[in-house]
DNA sequence: CGTTTATTTAACTAATTGGTTAATTGCTAT
DNA sequence: ATAGCAATTAACCAATTAGTTAAATAAACG
């Protein structure tokens, strides 16, 4: 009978072998050791060599053999830290939503007037994926492969942000006649589109424009302004 | 030895086998093939059965015997139309980036004015991929894996936009002054986001949305107008 | 120290997967 | 009919893969 780490089996295995009363507190540490990045633990090693194979390859074509090599360490003892390809997987996934939500969600519930808020919504949210430009397509293409498996978990992250709130907001404008009435569902749509996706077209942009690495960072700096001035040009009135 | 059918060794089969002078030949007749869905031979039903699987699960989550299954046929018969998984791939991958390209192209060439023209690219590009909504998170997905492999076979594909001639017009318009001076670029960039994006992330938005299948439906075939105004909203001088 | 506990490793297993083969069935032209 | 060729199948193979195990090493601790 081996024993595994503590850490894993809170949230993870469902409490069929550690009794759900641990969980809390499993969950607690969970989540404070993926975030300080000091500790330059095993577990933490783990992690970070899955989330460039995952984010690369996706579910399927990561081999457990290559997140062991990128860590540096045996392929066994992935099993040992996270069961199954699953829960690993799983635990990448949970980590690099919350971290993508947590920081656009904070533009989006803090106290400004609707045009630095729609401002900051969207430098925020190219800036958060220009940190992590493979999470997009990774979080599409698994949410597509197993939608049910993944929403839950997207949806329900504590840090996701309050659309209703913001939904409102654009009302109360287009009644006060400060911005042109759209419907507030395709707008969002379309300003999360204009943020998200020349990440998830990367490699074909650059084929197609014939730009480089470095043009193509230059390209993401001045699209911050360019979405915002172009949303908020469709916008008035 | 086995005589595998011509019409495969063709195109993929590099002319290591066949000689490269059958190219053009058996080419026209794969595509020929291939556009005519009334002929139900076996060939076809492999290739429809391989589009279905390799759309939902991606190259490296298509199972050959999975898409043997959905063609109802022994898995060696896959083998012995198509060689490989990659070949096979290939194939499915090639008709359906020229269907979609073709039919964008089109409107894209055609003389038109430039708000006709916007407003035609957005709907023809919306419609074409409402018929195969599973195609743009399955290209960008495969141009991620390995890019190299897939964007010349992209961009070199004989119906690609004239994107050279599109940024002219914008830019005269621009010199005229009936639209206002953007990047073209971005600009470009910004509506294929707006039309594409929505599909590949149609599961993460009914979940927040909460909206079904027909409120789906409903939502692409309000997007075309409003993607149209929008732009040239953001477009008034 | 010595014992106990946690971590790490190499070797192994069972299942899956892409691909092959050799034999069988069906069709077509003479 | 039947010889010859094309289409189809079941059984098989080799490689890969997630996951296991039991033994070895390192760390903690009395």
């Amino acid at each position: 009978m081996v024993i595994y780490p503590i850490r894993c089996d809170g949230i993870l295995f469902g409490g069929f072998e550690i009794i759900p009363i641990f969980e809390p507190l499993t969950k607690w540490l969970n989540i404070s050791v993926s975030i300080m990045q000091t500790t330059n633990t095993t577990e933490q090693q783990i992690i970070e060599a899955a989330r460039k194979i995952f984010m690369h390859k996706g579910f399927s074509g990561a081999r457990m053999q290559d997140i062991a090599d990128e860590a540096g360490i045996n392929k066994a003892m992935l099993h040992y830290y996270y069961r199954s390809k699953d829960k690993l997987f799983d635990m990448v996934f949970t980590e690099a939503v919350g971290k993508l939500l947590s920081r656009v969600s904070a533009v989006f519930t803090a106290d400004l007037l609707l045009e630095d808020k729609i401002q900051g919504v969207i430098g925020s949210y190219i800036g958060s994926i220009a940190e992590n430009p493979y999470l997009p397509l990774f979080i599409m293409n698994e949410i597509n492969q197993d939608p049910d498996r993944i929403i839950d978990r997207f949806v329900n992250t504590p840090s996701f942000p309050n659309i209703q709130e913001f939904m409102m907001l654009l009302k109360s404008e287009m009644d006060n006649g400060t911005i042109r009435r759209v419907d507030p569902i395709q707008l969002m749509i379309s300003v999360v589109s204009m943020c998200v996706f020349p990440f998830v077209a990367k490699p074909l942009m650059q084929a197609v424009f014939k730009i480089g690495e470095p043009a193509f960072a230059q390209f993401i700096e001045e699209r911050k302004a360019f979405v915002s001035s172009f949303v908020l040009s469709a916008l008035r009135p």
